[in-house]
RNA sequence: GGUCGCGUAGCUCAGCUGGAUAGAGCAUCUGCCUUCUAAGCAGACGGUCAUAGGUUCGAAUCCUAUCGCGAUCACCA
């Protein structure tokens, strides 16, 4: 539609300029509705503003001029302040050319003076496997990546990786005391699920202690500090920070078991990093400006020694920055990275965390606090907030069990989409390997789309009982479509024709004109950071010419110059559904 | 209680920089596989866009209030 509406704005800013003296270049556009005749449609309401007029009478006159004046306008009806205009069909044919001329149509190659934008996601703590939750941040972080660099933005993937704290030395001690030496070797397990085992171990055996100790007649305040489970795990974490050895090893030997896990999750799911960081390495960074903080008179301390920022004239709170002891605090480390991430790229345009809306303030006050700091780039920092995943028993809970494996997802997903497969039959002479890469692209691409289509900021219910559809608002629908006009192109004949067509279905043209909509769809998409509105375009794409292809016949033999036309078609479709889904992160089999 | 977010068909969601009679899918029902893959297509049924005011030629969309749900307000991360 823009490529029309480009064209025709300043013929109609011509008009408005000699007939009414005034002086507009953009005017309101949208599709015809399909109740109406006519291709597109300009909203004369919208000049009202500036100009008196009756809109009926508007709209004729600038009906008029455009026959008048434009070859591409044939024809034209007004509906109250509506002009509806139609087009004529030799402006489709070329507009289809042109995209298909356009290697890449609607991504912007990168602008390098842009600076790069750090796109942060996943961040987890390597004390657990990952779960649904980190699923949707995982998939939401990396689209946005994709979206951002193919609107021509220069993107580093990036993650902070939680390594340090009280929660990874319980699943130290557990493992001290009831490992006997085991290593995802000698289990078989993977690392992040063996060293998960020992966090829950922890926690089971830690509530043990603290009933023993109740029935010895503990308060329950004082049987949780004084379990000598949790005081072996204080003592750790301060082992750890004095640097002692044999912590300090065994940190690194379990967290390396962690990251091999969780690399083969990642793998999984189709996602990457293009930088790592680790809290253990950015908090003392973070203390250090809280220093410089002080100096400048913009935190103060207290007198118990903690250090704190006041942000009662913005309407938030007074926030702790550090603790009474001097050691850091989540703020504190977080600070830190920012910071850090700033100096290892100079060229920062600006950074999204993809992080769930439970840190909301969080980050807002994060962001004041480096405003305040005095750091310029503090403005282009963007927290992406995302609502939680819900199951229908309510909140996922590690202690109650009801949480959902990512692992353990993902195989289902491929599992679900195998048996749907096998059903129905139609992969015969596919090797057994490629049909098991086959139901991965399948169940992946239905969990991908499951959990992208929906606006960021919505929560999302999630049922792993009744899985996720194959049919309708679907991945697996876009593949399918996808593997069909491959079908369609694998058979069609070399093109023949030299003849240009001279009829295009309606169909058709919405298809075109859809198809010029991506570039739009695209920027904006950066614009919200939302790959919602790529997946819904997509699918309206698919809508669009199943319904054509399900009612015509492509490659038909009656005429040439038709039956190639259809075929670039489909061709092109098949291109702008590819990018789409890569922007998604989903695949699209040739076959299924 | 303060702050932030959400509330659209029985269910899951689009639409939200104000534009024509609010759109899809699932579910229910009716048709369509001798022709390019039926994970599909065509159609029926289904709505006081939470409620009440306001702004204006026009409001699901913007503003205010109320109700409901959620998150957050830690020397946790």
């Amino acid at each position: 539609m823009k490529a029309l509406s480009d064209h025709l704005s300043p013929l109609i800013a011509n008009y408005l300029a000699t007939n009414h003296q005034v002086d507009f270049e953009l005017f309101e556009f949208q599709h015809t509705r399909k109740e109406f005749d006519g291709d597109i449609t300009l909203v004369v309401f919208s000049l009202l503003r500036h100009i008196k007029a009756n809109p009926a009478a508007l709209g004729e006159a600038i009906g008029e001029y455009l026959v008048k004046t434009t070859e591409h306008v044939t024809a034209f009806n007004v509906v109250k302040g509506f002009l509806n205009l139609s087009i004529e069909d030799r402006f489709y044919a070329q507009q289809l050319k042109e995209i298909q001329a356009t290697s890449n149509f609607g991504h912007v190659p990168i602008a390098q003076e842009k600076g790069v934008a750090l796109v942060e996601y996943s961040s987890p703590n390597t004390n657990k496997p990952l779960h649904l939750g980190h699923i949707r941040n995982n998939l939401l972080g990396y689209s946005v990546a994709k979206i951002l660099e193919a609107s021509g933005q220069q993107v580093v993937k990036t993650q902070i990786i939680n390594d340090r704290g009280i929660h990874i030395c319980k699943s130290m001690v557990a493992w001290q005391k009831y490992g006997e030496g085991a290593t995802p070797e000698s289990t078989g397990l993977k690392g992040d699920k063996l060293v998960g085992n020992y966090y829950v171990r922890f926690d089971q055996e830690y509530k043990k202690e603290i009933a023993t100790l109740i029935e010895s007649g503990k308060t329950e305040e004082e049987a949780k500090a004084e379990a000598p489970l949790f005081i072996a795990a204080q003592k750790m974490l301060r082992d750890w920070e004095a640097g002692e050895s044999e912590v300090v090893d065994l940190w690194k030997t379990m967290n390396g078991w962690v990251y091999s896990g969780f690399d083969v999750t990642y793998k999984n799911l189709g996602v990457s990093f293009d930088s790592l960081y680790y809290e253990s390495d950015t908090y003392l960074l973070g203390k250090t400006l809280i220093e410089e903080g002080l100096a400048k008179n913009i935190l103060y301390k207290k007198e118990d020694g903690s250090v704190w920022i006041d942000l009662t004239e913005d309407g938030l709170d007074e926030k702790l920055l550090l603790r009474s002891d001097g050691t850091a605090v989540y703020m504190t480390q977080d600070l830190g990275t920012a910071l850090q991430r700033f100096k290892d790229n100079p060229t920062m345009s600006g950074m999204v965390y993809t992080v769930g809306n439970e840190q909301d303030y969080h980050f807002k006050v994060l962001f004041l606090i480096l405003k305040k700091l005095g750091f310029s780039w503090a403005d282009s920092l963007y927290h992406l907030s995302y609502g939680m995943v819900d199951l229908p028993h309510g909140k996922m809970k590690s202690r109650e069990g009801t949480v959902v494996d990512a692992d353990d997802l993902m195989r289902e997903m491929s599992a679900t989409a195998a048996k749907i497969s096998e059903e129905l039959g139609k992969l015969e002479g596919m090797s057994p390997g490629d049909k098991s890469t086959l139901y991965h692209t399948i169940g992946l691409g239905a969990l991908k789309y499951f959990i992208l289509k929906v606006d960021p900021k919505k929560r999302i219910l999630f049922d792993p009982e009744s899985s996720v559809d194959f049919a309708g608002n679907t991945g697996p629908f876009i593949q399918y479509t996808y593997a069909r006009i491959q079908s369609i192109l694998r058979k069609a004949p070399v093109k023949e024709s030299i003849d240009l067509i001279t009829s295009i279905d309606k169909r058709e043209k919405d298809i075109i004109k859809h198809l010029l909509d991506y570039p739009a769809v695209v920027q904006q998409a950066a614009g919200q950071y939302s790959p919602a509105l790529i997946a819904n375009y997509s699918y309206d794409l698919v809508k669009l010419f199943n319904s054509f292809y399900q009612n015509i016949s492509i490659l038909g033999e009656e005429n040439k110059a038709q039956r190639d036309f259809r075929i670039d078609l489909a061709n092109e479709v098949s291109q702008i559904l590819q990018q789409s889904m890569s922007l998604l992160g989903i695949e699209l089999p040739s076959r299924m």
